[in-house]
DNA sequence: CGCGGTGATACCCGGCGGGTATGACAGGAC
DNA sequence: GTCCTGTCATACCCGCCGGGTATCACCGCG
């Protein structure tokens, strides 16, 4: 009567997504018949209308449209139980030790506070062992509510806290990367406002959110292709002070007097009670 | 293969807190024989062992421990996807106008602004209705959690606010509330030091994230309770300013110098995606 | 008017979730 | 020692329901 099924959320998301029963039941596996009637069933039990079929087409309602949100949350967190769990059990590739921990990182981000991190860790009595999960831009958020990570290396105000525990680690400041010959590399600091104004250098574009915002700038994906298309003169990029570890000799960075601070964050389910966690957390915020 | 099943967390969670198939399986309203079943299936799945199976009793293993915290976590948020979907469709209780929101508050707490945040929001174009769900000292993470209220009003550092998002709406300090009568009451002010080392007068103990820490002085439940014991002279409070309102003739307030501030903000599920509810959270933070 | 594409309906079947009866085993009372 | 008791596991059976196939009803379109 009342407590929704794994698979039935399964099922309306992916019908929620598609936005088409034929091609839902493939993404499942099934007939498209089955999945009809469940998400039929669905509906009836909620006692809610959740889907507007008209011919040609299918629409969310407004009740839908919080399952759909609601629902990735809850099958995130299945997920996550069973992942913890198997991680938990040492069922998990070789080796199979236990309490290991996955960290979630920006590729190269924070390189040289990782390093220190995973160093005093070590040193650590009774320490467990550290998987890295090397990640995209903003991918650390879904690592961590899908329980492919236990915890993960954040930058506000790029990534988003909210929904977990987090502990601040270090605050620094940002610089423009310019490619070494122009004219504004030699000017000892610079504004927000100086770097957006360069006519001939359009500033990249990061996503925030996993979006990227709209502006006249190449969109970045990596760090490499943002190296390169500022060495070819191409761009302008914003960025944390920590990042002049892996300019190019064609690059000059040049420290912004007013862009914000930059925060790296350690970062956990907010639920976690986990006690290997917990030490990591302690090591991170004694350094 | 790998995704669990509502059916199976339940299963799991009710053997993991009872650590007894037979109570258990009664309390799920089924027999004990396919709960066990259903559990060894669950660990041959996961490939994990979950349980120790003494004769004797049943005992978690670390793994077992990670799968009753993360299963607990994920029927919450199954309950809550339940609950937020029949909320959003109208389907519950009479009138089931659209876009309701409940919001969850401790009785009598920030009783003021509670008025000028309903008072504020319901002269707001386009404003949903608020229900309000009285809750106990610590029960708003969990209503929030599984659904059964979609805001809510916590009061640091008595709430965590770990895993939600959050606007901080006022400050205040706090004042130490003694029998009117008693010496320490004709005082302009009191530290903290001063309330706690009253002999005759044992700090009243309010629950911290459910719990008691331990000490001499009563365990207050509710504020008529507490109200009821500081004026008979048994014990004193710690309270934050604005419960200045519920004293009675027999009570004194006396500021405190050291206390922690009490910020009182409004909290809601970070993932939340609802306008109605950003409407609200808009209203509170101009007040 | 037929045709393609949509979701809904009708019907059948096999698997599995659940029940009952019973077993295996350890510990306590005597 | 020998019960008895309380625990979880095993064996077996059954009915339900989830899923498949075939088909329908409907609409838009050339």
């Amino acid at each position: 009567m009342d407590t929704l099924e794994t698979r039935e959320l399964r099922y309306f998301v992916a019908v929620a997504e598609e936005l088409h029963f034929g091609r839902a039941a493939e993404r499942l596996g099934m007939a498209q018949p089955p999945l009809s009637r469940a998400i039929q069933q669905l509906e009836r039990r909620l006692g809610v209308c959740l889907l507007e079929r008209n011919r040609r087409g299918v629409r969310l309602t407004d009740a839908g449209e919080v399952l759909l949100h609601e629902g990735r949350a809850a099958l995130d967190a299945i997920a996550a139980a069973t992942r913890r769990t198997r991680r938990a059990g040492g069922a998990d590739g070789p080796g199979g030790s236990r309490g290991r921990l996955v960290l979630a990182v920006k590729a190269a981000a924070s390189h040289e506070l990782l390093r220190k991190l995973l160093d005093a860790y070590a040193a650590e009595p009774g320490s467990a062992e550290i998987e890295l999960l090397p990640c995209g831009i903003c991918e650390q958020e879904e690592l961590l509510r899908d329980g492919r990570a236990d915890a993960a290396l954040m930058h506000t105000p790029w990534n988003s806290l909210a929904g977990f525990d987090s502990e601040a680690l270090t605050t620094e400041g940002q610089v423009a990367v310019l490619p070494a010959g122009h004219p504004l590399a030699a000017r000892e600091s610079l504004s927000l406002a100086d770097v957006r104004d360069v006519p001939d250098l359009p500033l990249a574009r990061w996503p925030t959110r996993g979006t990227y915002a709209p502006g006249p700038g190449p969109e970045i994906h990596n760090q490499t292709q943002l190296a390169q298309l500022i060495a070819l003169g191409r761009t302008v990029a914003v960025v944390p002070d920590s990042a002049r570890s892996w300019l190019w000799a064609e690059h000059t960075a040049v420290p912004l007097t007013d862009a914000p601070p930059v925060v790296t964050h350690i970062v956990w389910p907010a639920h976690s009670r986990s006690l290997t966690l917990a030490g990591l957390v302690r090591t991170a915020t004694r350094l």
